[in-house]
DNA sequence: TATTTTTTTTAGGTTTGCCTAAATTTAAAT
DNA sequence: ATTTAAATTTAGGCAAACCTAAAAAAAATA
């Protein structure tokens, strides 16, 4: 089956809202996609009909079995194209997100399947993120926000909560990026921010913005 | 400027047709975008109010310079990705066209040129046509059909006509490939079909049809 | 509980790109 | 030079995906 690119953007626009909250609602979907809560309410009708959510009206949508496949996919092909743009053309992080945004609407599964054989299977995206495999599998590994970390741990950087070209923006001018070692030196009450250290650098202060949306894997200190 | 996948496939279509014809009829365009004349009308209003084209109604109609821009990036990007379908994720030469059908319409500039880069600046798609460069220049060579070429002449296949899926289908499986020497033994009166040679091989036939659609460059013949 | 606020839906439009059927223009043939 | 045929355009519609404004339902608050 093949959906629109409008309509697959729904489909995940529903996916990641249900990491947050089982239920999704019309205003949380007509934010996400920048589009009006009436047009959802339209969309919302067709995807039902074609068996890719429940949705009572009022009661706001969870996807269906096929329509999580169909999410999964589109996840799959942008996060593979992100890693492509990355490893193989040079391209910077923060900049990927927008061309992959087209390129996980092309349709071919085997161009997606090729690709992936190409890129020797890697498992997660340039921000950390999990790329789904041929089945749709993906790991979900166990990550915490630096801000809940206690002081003098230490992880490994494997996620990015916010992912705007802001955020990484900023958090490639501090030196950060996925798999960089990082230890919690000082947490500061007053405004929540924290000084970490990654190896060698001297020790640099983090927003309790940044804190909470800079996700790590816990590693045993190594001196 | 950014347009819509349908106008670039019209502008493409009459860049395409020009070829053949410097005037391209409403007719014409219909069946090579596989629409209804009446819908090509429709369209060639909007891209006229879009100076991409030159159309007085009833007289067809031409690309200006800017149309003409447009449709060498289409095709730029068309076939820098059937170069990269084939080279890198190994897709054969008959089941790239379709792919690159919606690669093309991706926007990003940058992406564009950095592929280029990528695959090292290609000269020619995987069917032997000319890849145009970073400012849209693409060298025209000097190409014969066999079906033109005299008996004991020698060249070499750069190009096909006839791109069909069908015909590179077959073309494959008489092991002709862009690059492949060749040399007339003889042409046959009755029904157009030509006797050809490839390097070691057996001399083979060749329908009228494939005569004319298999494009060479001359070459001196070397023993 | 009654009322106000927020959320969601409905109703009615718009644009893009397509369609069919009918009218018009151009080209071909008698 | 008519008449016939072919090509093209116009007119009126349709589906997708969006919109605004108004109505209805649900949630929050007095």
């Amino acid at each position: 089956m093949k959906y629109s690119a409008s309509k697959e953007n729904y489909i995940k626009a529903v996916f990641h809202l249900q990491q947050e909250q089982e239920n999704v609602t019309t205003n949380a979907l007509a934010e996400a996609l920048q589009t009006k809560p009436a047009s959802v309410t339209d969309m919302l009708k067709k995807l039902k009909t074609q068996k890719l959510l429940q949705y009572e009206k009022y009661r706001g949508v969870k996807l269906t079995a096929e329509g999580r496949k169909v999410a999964v996919q589109i996840i799959r092909k942008h996060r593979l194209w992100e890693f492509f743009l990355v490893e193989k053309l040079q391209f910077g992080w923060e900049e990927v997100h927008e061309i992959a945004e087209e390129l996980e609407h092309i349709s071919s599964k085997k161009l997606v399947d090729r690709l992936d054989a190409f890129l020797d299977f890697p498992q997660n995206d340039p921000h950390g993120d999990p790329i789904p495999d041929i089945n749709g599998k993906m790991p979900v590994l166990q990550q915490s926000a630096v801000s809940d970390m206690p002081v003098n741990s230490a992880g490994s950087v494997s996620g990015i909560g916010d992912q705007s070209a802001e955020m990484l923006e900023l958090l490639k001018h501090k030196n950060i990026q996925i798999g960089t070692r990082l230890e919690v030196k000082r947490k500061f009450e007053a405004d929540g921010s924290i000084e970490i250290k990654t190896r060698g650098q001297q020790p640099v202060n983090i927003s309790e913005h940044v804190a909470k949306n800079l996700l790590i894997v816990y590693v045993n200190k190594k001196k």
